[in-house]
DNA sequence: CACCGAGTGGGAAAAAGTGGTTGAAAGTGG
DNA sequence: CCACTTTCAACCACTTTTTCCCACTCGGTG
């Protein structure tokens, strides 16, 4: 299970190395992954066969289904399948690496079966803009967490 | 179970040794551990089986639950699984170690279930901010504490 | 006073990460 | 359809970081 985040930087040609950590399980899935984004602010990568889970799945919706179609649409446009190259980095295509600012620092995060990338700044800035208010505590509290 | 509070230091490398107390009860439950925050300001060190069964907690409850968002994104955010080295100290992964101001003079606290890592200075500062009240006292008494 | 365990610092080897070059393939124009 | 240009992927070589381990110090205890 893939967890935690690694401060990485994307090189000039849009390559991330993938931390050594993920990089060892993701190793064992096979060679081959699916680089994509549903909003176009972060990068997501799955291992090919998570991937073609998730299509298995969507392939049982209606094809009338509005939230499929979106989701399809995004997840296409944004996507691209590559290969970790000796190094241990793969390349963000170029149109997720422009709308979701990739470039310099980045947060490699791992979300159990698949990673997220983010621009450094832009994901504390979310994340900050976004505080844990009393709450948000009393209603984890009362969740036993 | 972990309690109370050893003073420690944070080494250049940004390594914290885990009092031998603590250490000798965490060997009992494996050998990594979550290191995480959810607001930035402390460390929490998790056996990496405690935090799992929060993970599991978690997962039960809806996605679009804006406390549990909050939390995942940061204690996602700030994580890293670690392992302790042969002389019983823990790496502070580096996003956190800097918005916790990790250097220097820090407490080690027991939380029964795991520990919380804390700049001395910054928690001395905290409590002293937030005195106990004659309020406070009553009302503690009155719950026969 | 000597020994033992806890804590600290640091050095060397190994691993991780970075940048660049080259060769192949794809794209373009004549 | 061929020749030339450009782009991209694979590979190589170097640098930096991290990890692992050794050795020392300090304080408590027999």
């Amino acid at each position: 299970m893939l967890r935690g985040n690694y401060l990485a930087t994307v090189d000039e040609k849009g390559r991330v190395k993938i931390p050594a950590d993920f990089l060892e399980q993701l190793r064992r899935s096979g060679k081959k992954f699916y680089v994509t984004s549903t909003q176009g602010d972060c990068a997501h990568i799955y291992p090919m066969k998570v991937w073609e889970e998730k299509e298995r799945k969507l392939a049982k919706v209606s094809s009338h289904n509005r939230a499929k179609q979106k989701f399809l649409a995004r997840t296409n446009y944004y996507g691209q399948v590559v290969e970790v190259d000796g190094q241990g980095r793969i390349l963000i295509p170029p149109v997720l690496r422009e709308s979701a600012e990739m470039k310099g620092e980045v947060d490699v995060q791992g979300k159990l079966t698949y990673l997220e990338v983010w621009n450094h700044a832009r994901f504390l800035d979310n994340m900050n803009r976004n505080p844990i208010t009393a709450e948000d505590e009393q209603a984890l509290e009362q969740l036993g967490i």
